[in-house]
DNA sequence: TACCTTGACTCAGAAAATTAGCC
DNA sequence: GGGCTAATTTTCTGAGTCAAGGT
């Protein structure tokens, strides 16, 4: 089980009810980080202009007017965002050479949105942008589908259907029951009559040839010479150039997906009940744009027309249409390193450090309400420390054409199994039909109180029968402003993090400090559920490094043992890194490398031979002389020679004793930095560490780790990451969650 | 519902490793 | 033999994609 260690509640608070004690703390300005042991992070209360309310937008009408009139952001006054005396002396050479690199096309006059204040509530006063980028239309390339033996012809909508089948063969997607039915409903729904007639059963459908052209087309493209490959992608890049950027309140920004999705079969995950229906083409005439009401309006492509222009500055997309399959809308964004993404990302993490100064008496709270009369109460309670201690998702209601996945509120009793010593194993689907398993020793209550929702229900049943998320959140943000289920995710990840980063060895090397990270981020991810399934390559890779290691260490042997040839051991005597043995070389590795390291000499030689005899063929007799002496040397590494060398002393390589030491050295240290980078990267086969470190974990977090412990951010932080959490560059090395 | 965040997966191309050739 | 560079192959990374969540 995941486990945090979170504070403990304050026990001269501990009688009084929650609502009287955050009333109190306010009156007089206490600051629960006092309870923490964790390093408090600034000496005035938060501040409270950055962090507005999210004000529910107004309804609004589809052509709402943009407010042109408002002030500039950038006039707006400079900030408290990275408290004073943390940022003051944080804007080292080095921070502005990491600026430098994250701005647009190198430009200095970078909009540093997170120097003054900003108001969310009206996203943009200009907006300017191209529209979005449709896919090619879809050109017939006329292989036939195969049914029951015979060919086909398809017309060209039956053929772009099959193609999207096709294209899938070597997918698990076709071994799904329900893609297989979907499509095939789709896909006759297309087929001219005649075809209908004729194509009645999905098994009698070959779709093999269409397959093996689309290969064919992909070898060759994979076959293209580099300045063909090259030539396209410029093209490409020109075409795409335009729909790249916008321009909002004059400035410019990268847009996310500027590219419609094009048409296909929908992939939902898990047991999706549509999975493999057709997602249709979408046309100009589906798009809505949302652009500023004085700017240029995009040109549909010619002989069309947009669906719908509208003006609405209290939202961030900039265009949008539904998709066919589950008739929800899509929309394009800004990239996630603009500066809408990053105010929302800051107000995220700032609403889950906010969240510190309540969760004590929230938990104290919901503590006793876990004791609660009222059935309700008791049942909240319990969701709430399930959220809390496991980092559970809220858990929405879904409907019947969603697959059937569950959060919190929506847990049925079938998920939780109650067993011994107040354990309880959680066993259910969650987002994206990830399994979610988990074994967990809970407080006596919370097992008791399980029990109870259980009792006298159906497995299908849900615990949590008198929980919606919609009362929860409900009940939260009466607790704290802005409080919902989600929050307490974030706040837990980022908190687990920090705590998890106390475990860097200061004095360890830059290897061994990222581990330390590596391994807090995980313990992150763990507790989020992030899973990935294990590489293909996984296990290949592990033992080819592991024989690496070995072989390696075998090098290293072989020096020592040179290297005490020529001085006397004592000379070492408070040496170990150069007397040490290494624990897992024993006799046999020590054989078995040696064959190998002669096998790879002998290798070679063979090689230079054929090579020799090719330019002797060609050329001059002069080379003869090289060729024979390299015959000779062959000769004595025949397999009888092979078996004789290992009972023989070792070729030495006649370095000095100071050279043979350094060697020595250099060697500990590549072994050590594989053997840390072998333990990493086993530990993480099935733990996706991406998106705790993208979506859950306070960047600043990372930025002050990386300056107290002198690594660089590129290795803990990504081009992406580091323009994503531009905001958060300027922490100091104290900076605390 | 609308709007936005979170999430796993894919695949192109970058980076690393290996090989070849030269001095 | 060793050090270096260039070419080629293999492995890895991360940007992009779009599905699936939360509010």
């Amino acid at each position: 089980m995941s486990t945090k260690d979170t504070p403990s509640v304050d026990s001269s608070e501990e009688d009084i009810p929650l609502s009287k004690i955050i009333k109190r703390r306010k009156s007089k300005g206490v600051d629960s980080d006092e309870d923490f042991t964790i390093r408090r992070r600034r000496s005035t209360p938060r501040k409270k202009a950055n962090i507005k309310e999210t004000k529910k937008p107004k309804a609004k009408t589809k052509n709402s007017v943009e407010s042109d009139d408002d002030i500039p952001l950038s006039s707006l006054t400079k900030n408290k965002m990275n408290n004073k005396n943390e940022s003051t002396n944080a804007k080292t050479k080095e921070d502005k050479g990491e600026q430098s690199e994250n701005d647009n096309g190198g430009e200095n006059n970078e909009y540093k949105w997170w120097e003054g204040d900003f108001d969310d509530s009206i996203k943009w006063t200009t907006l300017e942008h191209s529209g979005v980028l449709f896919p090619p239309e879809y050109e017939p390339h006329g292989v036939p589908l195969k049914y029951d033996g015979e060919m086909v012809k398809l017309n060209a909508e039956e053929e772009e259907i099959a193609g999207f089948y096709a294209h899938m063969l070597e997918t698990d997607y076709v071994k799904n029951p329900i893609f297989n039915k979907n499509f095939f409903d789709g896909f006759r729904s297309v087929l001219t009559s005649e075809n209908k007639k004729r194509i009645l059963k999905l098994e009698k459908c070959d779709f093999t040839l269409m397959y093996e052209y689309f290969q064919k087309l992909r070898d060759e493209k994979k076959n293209m010479t580099k300045e063909e490959k090259e030539k396209i992608k410029q093209e490409k890049l020109k075409m795409e150039e335009k729909y790249m950027t916008a321009s909002i309140d004059g400035r410019i920004e990268k847009v996310g997906n500027f590219r419609i999705e094009p048409p296909g079969l929908f992939r939902g995950r898990g047991k999706h009940p549509k999975a493999g229906c057709i997602k249709k083409r979408i046309r100009p005439e589906d798009v809505t744009i949302n652009i500023g009401k004085t700017c240029k309006i995009p040109d549909p492509p010619a002989g069309h027309s947009w669906r719908d222009i509208i003006h609405n500055n209290q939202v961030t997309w900039l265009a949008t249409w539904e998709d066919t399959v589950n008739m929800t809308p899509k929309y394009v964004f800004l990239a996630a390193g603009s500066s809408l993404k990053g105010q929302s990302d800051f107000k995220k993490f700032e609403k889950a450090r906010e969240l510190k100064d309540y969760v004590l008496d929230i938990r104290r709270k919901n503590t006793e309400e876990l004791r609660d009369s009222d059935l309700l109460t008791r049942q909240r309670a319990t969701a709430l420390w399930l959220i809390d201690k496991l980092a559970l998702r809220a858990g929405n209601e879904k409907g019947e054409d969603e697959a059937d996945t569950v959060g919190c509120c929506s847990l049925r009793c079938e998920h939780i199994e109650l067993a011994e010593n107040n354990t309880v194993i959680f066993d259910f689907l969650g987002k994206d039909s990830i399994r979610y398993y988990n074994q967990v020793e809970v407080d006596k209550i919370i097992h008791k109180n399980l029990k109870e929702f259980k009792k006298g229900k159906k497995k299908d049943e849900p615990l949590f029968n008198l929980l919606t998320t919609a009362s929860l959140n409900k009940y939260l943000t009466s607790l704290m402003p802005g409080l919902t289920a989600k929050v307490f995710r974030t706040f837990n990840a980022s908190f687990t993090f920090q705590e998890e980063l106390k475990n860097t060895p200061s004095d360890g090397t830059v290897a061994e400090k990222i581990l330390a990270y590596n391994r807090a981020n995980r313990q992150v991810a763990i507790l989020c559920n992030h899973q990935r399934s294990i590489p293909k390559s996984h296990d290949t890779s592990m033992t080819k490094l592991k024989e690496k290691i070995l072989m390696l260490k075998y090098e290293k042997y072989l020096l020592r043992l040179e290297l005490l040839d020529l001085v006397e051991e004592k000379t070492f005597k408070n040496r170990p890194e150069i007397t040490e043995m290494e624990s897992d070389l024993d006799d046999d590795v020590i054989a078995r490398k040696k064959i190998e390291k002669e096998e790879l000499e002998l290798k070679k030689i063979e090689q230079k031979k054929i090579k020799l005899e090719q330019t002797k063929s060609e050329s001059q007799e002069s080379k003869k002389v090289d060729v024979e002496k390299d015959s000779n040397s062959d000769e004595e590494s025949s397999p009888k020679r092979k078996k004789k060398d290992l009972e023989e002393p070792r070729k030495k390589t006649k370095l000095s004793p100071e050279r043979l030491e350094k060697k020595i050295l250099t060697l500990k240290n590549r072994i050590e930095n594989m053997k840390l980078a072998l333990t990493d990267r086993d530990e993480n086969k099935t733990t996706a560490l991406s998106t705790s470190k993208t979506n859950y974990i306070d960047p600043r977090i990372s930025f002050a780790w990386s300056k107290l412990h002198s690594v660089p951010i590129e290795k803990l932080f990504n081009k992406g990451l580091r323009d994503k959490f531009k905001w958060a560059t300027s922490v100091d090395a104290n900076w605390s969650f």
